[in-house]
RNA sequence: GGCCAGGUAGCUCAGUUGGUAGAGCAGGGGACUGAAAAUCCCCGUGUCGACGGUUCGAUUCCGCCCCUGGCCA
């Protein structure tokens, strides 16, 4: 029997990929599951570009809306709710849509991950405050000593990733090479058709992006990055509010800098989020991953799909 | 009109005791395994405001002019 189809349809940040698949919905049997880090926020709607409640009721996405901005999301838990979103759908008669720009979730989801330890919060209050005492270089110093690869791969400005590593050996005794290197769990089960949104220029998406911020701004951003400014119980090293235009609005309510700044640096770090969304999918592309096709226009998906035998019969 | 301080990278500025200059930000490229809208790495030639002068050599010193800000009239 032939694998069940799963369509994925990725793109950087304002590129157009939600309206694609809303559209999508209307002409195939498809569900949406959001990949998307910061949509699994409640509250946290405007900022980051979430559908609204009547695009919504007509085409539901799961995986939105499913934590507190205090919590914090993974790429193995996004792993695991996926399949199961994946299998629920199927079992519908019907065909998952994964839509998003989160593509670490994408690589996590088709590539499976390592089996590691998840967070621990006390081990990485630990290495922090060994990292206030001695600094990040002599922790890097001493990953060398544990695990000479990790070291060599990690740079020694890089504390997230030294963090993990450290914390990796202190709650399994094993380095984290070891581990990385007994591969990935097992693979994606399902025939992935890959759609790609790429902007044709630069400049088109920098303008889109720009032109989103004070729609954004028009629509009630900085009231709602107020709401969670004022409930006390949140901060700025948190995930949620570490995102783009979340993080800028934050330092703006706090003092840091005025409104002008605010616009400026939001608009700025949306811009370089699209070019880190990019390097994943021009790297996909290098390798022969991803079909290069540019699926934008919707009688252009349309036909890529059929090409691709993706029609309600198959399922 | 006079005095003072400035005019150096797209922006904010540093610097050159005279040998044509460098940071941050922005921008570009890359990496990426439980924070990923995160975290990090690499990339800096620009009439050094204009024109003259001194000098082997001026962005640097001198003169003059233009522009910006401040003070005084």
């Amino acid at each position: 029997m032939k694998a069940l189809p799963v369509v994925l349809l990725m793109g950087p940040t304002a590129s157009g990929k939600t309206d694609l698949a809303v559209a999508l919905t209307e002409h195939l049997p498809f569900d949406i599951v959001s990949v998307d880090s910061a949509m699994v926020f409640r509250g946290m709607d405007i900022g980051t570009a979430k559908p609204d409640a009547e695009v919504l009721a007509r085409a539901p996405h799961r995986l939105i809306d499913i934590l507190d901005p205090s919590e914090s999301y993974s790429a193995a838990r996004f792993r695991d709710d996926a399949l199961r979103e994946i299998r629920a759908i199927h079992a519908a008669g019907r065909i998952p849509l994964l839509v998003g720009g989160t593509m670490m979730y994408f690589r996590a989801l088709q590539q499976g991950l390592a089996e590691l330890p998840s967070a621990d919060p006390a081990t990485r209050a630990r290495i922090e405050a060994q990292a206030v005492a001695e600094g990040w270089e002599a922790l890097h110093g001493r990953l060398q000593a544990i695990d000479p690869a990790a070291a060599a791969r990690i740079h020694p400005n890089d504390p997230q990733r030294l963090q993990r590593a450290l914390e990796v050996y202190e709650l399994t005794g094993l380095p984290l090479s070891e581990l990385l290197a007994r591969g990935a769990e097992q693979a994606f089960p399902y025939r992935a058709v890959e759609l790609v949104v790429m902007p044709a220029e630069r400049e088109v998406l920098r303008r889109r992006i720009s032109g989103r911020f004070e729609t954004m701004l028009r629509a009630g951003l900085l009231e709602e990055v107020e709401r969670l400014f004022r409930r006390g119980d949140l901060s700025s090293e948190l995930p949620s509010i570490r995102c783009v235009g979340y993080r800028q609005a934050w330092g703006y309510l706090a003092g840091d800098y005025d409104a002008h700044t605010m616009v400026e640096k939001a608009v700025s770090a949306t811009r370089q989020l699209a070019k880190r969304q990019l390097t994943w999918l021009r790297q996909w592309e290098r390798a022969g991953r991803l079909d290069s096709t540019n699926p934008y226009l919707l009688d252009r998906a349309l036909k890529w799909l059929a090409e691709n035998s993706i029609n309600p019969d198959v399922v």
